[in-house]
DNA sequence: TCAAACGGAATGAATATTCATTCCGGGAGA
DNA sequence: TCTCCCGGAATGAATATTCATTCCGTTTGA
């Protein structure tokens, strides 16, 4: 059996997602972060040389996950409204499922700890969906604007969907769901 | 004449807001907010019981002045959609001029130190706004949803758009600020 | 047997909070 | 009018705590 020697960077990464989803990066030290990993404090220094260093790869790594996740089932050939309804869904559903995720995200991008590199990277991630937009330009079926205004403005208004969601302010079924993320298409069809 | 006893709190508040918004809740220790607002570091907790209380009025102050400054044209009696595009144009332009407490806010919003209380304090404020949507139900104008859902994706959207502007990273005129608040009503409307 | 991985106590810097002291303005008394 | 108190506001050095990071002895596994 083959130890996987990354088991306890894993574990460090898991544990410091959870906490810091939980009580913020304040309510994050690095003592509370190995217990939680069952780790040594040392032991994380030898993965990361410093908790920034941790958190900006806990943000990438997530990131990663979650657009691969999102991604699984994009394909180039399906229809372009039918892609961007995947789409929408599974970001949803994936949130829904992963809600220290989207916490821990949502802390970090809105944090000034994050550098402008951090930020470009995360967004290359988002490559395909880009070519998304470029799917759809041709036959004119969005409205005519930048992208990036058009990514931005469908993204928040998801995330403020899937955050009231998650909230429990609101009793969801899967019409009002659904009704959401076709208010969300209007706002972007031409 | 009344010497303003509030002078060293409201100094304090500024410069929390100030450093908290620049680097974080981290990067705002008390003795920098004291420096900063040239006051003692101990007259501060003349104040305030501790630092939590206040961030906490911090974020209470600021948005009761935003709502405020938002609503100060609102009028029951304009027509609904007026009314709409009026409330959109005064974020926008409103956090546009105070992007450290658009910064703030979101940081603060989006961390776990917010308390449900404060959440709900933030929300009785936006009741004028509740209202708005009273109106526009009965003419039908608006998509058959749960306000809470309306109004959560609009506001999740205007955000998005005013953050994007403020990053500097698309370049921005009246046209396509128009266009992309347009798009958001388009999303709501029926 | 040895090197790499690990653990967690030790360290020192940073931080929130406290508190003994200073400062200041506005009466009281002469 | 001038001087002397007085109370509360302000101060910032001192304190106690927390935290990231380091160090070194122990364990692991090849």
């Amino acid at each position: 059996m083959t130890p996987k020697l990354t088991d306890k960077k894993a574990a460090a990464l898991k544990a410091a997602l959870e906490l810091i989803s939980e009580h913020g990066f304040h309510g994050a030290p690095m003592s509370q972060i190995a217990q939680r990993a069952n780790i040594g404090v040392g032991t994380i220094y030898r993965y990361f040389n410093s908790k920034e260093e941790l958190i900006n790869a806990l943000y990438i790594d997530t990131k990663t996950r979650i657009t691969q996740c999102i991604l699984r089932k994009y394909s180039d050939n399906a229809p372009v409204r039918e892609s961007f309804r995947q789409l929408f869904s599974e970001i949803v559903h994936y949130y829904i499922e992963h809600p220290a995720e989207l916490s821990f995200a949502e802390q970090y991008e809105n944090s000034p700890l994050i550098t402008a590199a951090t930020r470009k990277e995360g967004s290359r991630l988002a490559e395909p969906i880009m070519r998304l937009f470029q799917r759809a330009i041709a036959p004119n079926l969005l409205k005519d604007m930048p992208f990036e205004i058009l990514g931005a403005i469908i993204y928040g208004a998801i995330i403020a969907l899937i955050k009231l969601y998650l909230s429990g302010a609101v009793k969801f079924n899967e019409e009002n769901l659904e009704a959401g993320l076709n208010a969300i298409w209007d706002m972007i069809k031409r």
